[in-house]
RNA sequence: GCCACCAUAGCUCAAUUGGCAGAGCGCCUGUUUUGUAAACAGGUUGUUCUGGGUUCGAGUCCCAGUGGUGGCUCCA
């Protein structure tokens, strides 16, 4: 097969893994893949085979559905070949030759033509160099186009590191494309060694407990309800307290740099969307007009047009800037059904919004304050495992508004910035908004899928949609430029990430319930009410756990749902007005006076620590 | 949206080739009064996702729908 690396935007584990034994390993067992397919189903037509991270895939064109029997009939019959000794033999082919070769396998054929026409090159992007020599790699029984590199032999590959039981078959599209042809793809790992095969199946177990929605139903944090809707999250007390939590602190952090709060409906008439661009550029996610009156109304799926109708709400002088309107706005956008994932893609969500209006003079500072702010929301969570993306306008697509000239005077602003911030970052063409260039800060989840957070915007083009001005010092009337951020991206996907980074257990400061009372006997319910007025006065989250049940279920319950500190109190404590702290790691702090708990707890808390030690 | 798979008590799961729907946890009641990860006894819990069909008989087989999961496409 040619090296299509179809992956697009998809990590690489490391930067020479193309280079690797590994990469040939997968490489090569995915040819062993298409190999035991083609016998268990003959007709099949093979498309591409690339490894991937953790693995690799191979797609087709069944006659018929595949079954888990078939699945089990391919991995033992892949093993056999593996544990047989099949050389990789490599040659290179006229076009002619590839193409009487592969008669019957139109996507080889398709492939060839592009390779020769120099429409792809060798890792399947655009090209303009045709390909002289087309190579194909057989082993055993089976021949592929492929330029490699493989295996010597299939005595490389062992067949105990190698598992195509994964993953069920799924659909894929040909080349990507929604309009072609839906092909099968079948997925595999495969590993130098069983020992790292076993890892890696251990590190999927691991991650599974870490997902956020078997965590979110564990602790109580959300749930997403049929009868409410696909995509439309119910946050539960606990995840609420959380949500809550997050939003004061950034609430507070916004006010010390300046920010003004607005708040805007979630409607707004069709007209203010074909104002700012929505409502052609973002046709496709957004909900159909509601009639109200008979005018149209849309359900927002952006906050910044109410924004830039507060901005016009009175003339602007340039002393009046940078203006900076922040709201937790919610928005809803149509998302495709198999989309949805638990709170990380949803249909309705809440944006940490602000729309900076800045003078030209201000621009880059005021962006480096936005960035500096996103990089201390994420490093006060230890969200440390992040890229930054330049997202930019793909030149071919027309779903951008705005000329040329001032999308180039935006991206060069945002460069400029991050140079100055020294700040790393990766250009992508085409991941830029509607309206405007963006810079992205993108994390990964338990299952190595990548999700944008926070994100900086410069707009050059609704302030010109909505007519913005300003009068300048020279008595001119002026164009604003804005900044549209958002440090946490959405509340929703923002703790989806973070209940994984933090596998449920939170520090004390964003704990749902920092401490829970657990009085020994009934006896001692009196002094534990008293407790959770005392702690409750200091402003922490606590519970007396008064439940008819013994001491060490009660402990047993609330370490499941990783309480930082449990507060045993027996005739000791209540004696000496003390507290027996035991942590969520299981380690005993022993007696303490209650007053030397609240002061260290609440301190913690104050910190922000991510530690639970007192 | 597309391809595939799945759906049994609040949760995790069982139910032989189609033959009376079960267990643990939870919940309720009583007994027990406990010093660091489950005291004991009894009780309760069902439109087997929904609607049709086949059959003497369907949790089990067939069709349609709904919801979930994995993947593709798309995106905060």
């Amino acid at each position: 097969m040619v090296g299509l690396n179809i992956i697009r935007g998809k990590r690489m584990p490391e930067e020479n893994y193309e280079a690797s034994q590994l990469y040939r390993i997968r490489h090569s067992a995915a040819h062993v893949l298409a190999e035991a397919m083609l016998e268990r189903f003959p007709e099949a037509k093979i498309a591409i085979g690339p490894p991937i991270e953790d693995g690799f895939y191979y797609d087709f064109e069944l006659p018929a559905t595949i079954g888990d029997d078939d699945i089990k009939w391919v991995e033992r019959r892949m093993k056999k070949i593996l544990s047989q000794r099949h050389e990789f033999k490599m040659r290179e082919v006229t076009a002619a030759e590839a193409r009487e070769l592969f008669r019957n396998q139109p996507y080889k054929l398709e492939l060839i033509d592009d390779l020769v026409n120099g429409r792809v090159d060798d890792n399947g992007a655009p090209s303009e160099d045709p390909a002289e020599t087309l190579t194909i790699y057989t082993q055993n029984k089976f021949t592929d186009l492929c330029r490699g590199p493989h295996v010597q032999s299939t005595k490389d590959i062992n067949p105990k590191a190698v598992s195509i039981s994964l993953r069920r078959p799924a659909g894929a599209y040909w080349r990507g494309d929604e309009q072609r042809q839906q092909l099968t793809r079948i997925y595999g790992t495969a590993w130098e060694t069983p020992a790292e095969l076993r890892e890696y199946s251990a590190r999927l177990e691991e991650a599974a407990k870490r997902d956020h929605r078997v965590l979110g139903e564990k602790l109580d944090l959300f749930i997403i309800d049929s009868m409410v809707g696909k995509g439309l999250p119910l946050w539960l007390p606990d995840g609420a307290t959380l949500r809550d939590t997050l939003e004061r602190w950034l609430r507070d952090i916004q006010i010390e740099r300046g920010y003004l709060p607005v708040v805007t409906p979630h409607l707004g008439n069709i007209e203010l969307y074909k104002t700012s661009g929505h409502y052609p550029y973002y046709a496709d996610s957004q909900y159909t007009p509601i009639d109200v009156d008979g005018d149209e109304f849309l359900l927002r799926p952006m906050n910044c047009p109410h924004h830039c109708r507060v901005y016009t709400s009175q003339p602007r002088s340039y002393r009046d800037l940078p203006l900076r309107y922040a709201e937790f706005g919610a928005v809803y956008r149509y998302e495709q059904s198999g989309e949805l994932r638990g709170l990380t893609r949803v249909r309705g969500f809440t944006v940490d919004d602000a729309h900076i209006f800045v003078r030209p003079d201000q621009l880059l500072d005021e962006f480096k304050d936005v960035v500096k702010l996103i990089q201390h929301v994420f490093g006060a969570l230890g969200l440390t495992d992040f890229r930054a993306r330049l997202g930019t306008r793909d030149s071919e697509s027309d779903k951008y508004v705005g000329d040329n000239a001032l999308w180039e005077e935006a991206t060069v602003a945002i460069a400029d910035a991050c140079d100055e911030l020294a700040l790393e970052y990766h250009i992508e063409p085409g991941e830029a908004a509607f309206y405007g260039p963006k810079l992205d800060f993108i994390v990964r989840d338990v299952l190595k899928r990548e999700w944008q957070l926070g994100t900086v915007q410069v707009d050059y083009n609704l302030p010109q949609r909505f007519d913005l001005e300003y009068v300048d010092r020279d008595n001119e009337r002026k164009r604003p430029i804005m900044i549209h951020r958002a440090p946490f991206g959405s509340l929703e996907r923002f703790i989806g990430i973070l209940i994984e980074h933090f596998a449920g257990a939170f520090p004390p400061w964003l704990a749902p319930t920092q401490a829970v009372i657990i009085p020994i006997r009934e006896s001692h319910n009196d002094y534990a009410r008293d407790i959770e007025r005392l702690l409750r006065e200091r402003g922490l989250r606590v519970k007396a756990d008064l439940q008819d049940r013994n001491m060490r279920s009660k402990i047993k319950r609330r370490r499941r749902m990783n309480i930082p500190w449990l507060l045993i109190v027996g005739d000791r404590d209540v004696e000496n007005r003390t507290v027996s702290v035991r942590l969520r790691t299981d380690e005993d702090l022993g007696a303490m006076p209650l007053d030397a708990f609240a002061d260290a707890a609440a301190a913690n808390v104050e910190a922000q620590s991510q530690g639970i030690g007192l």
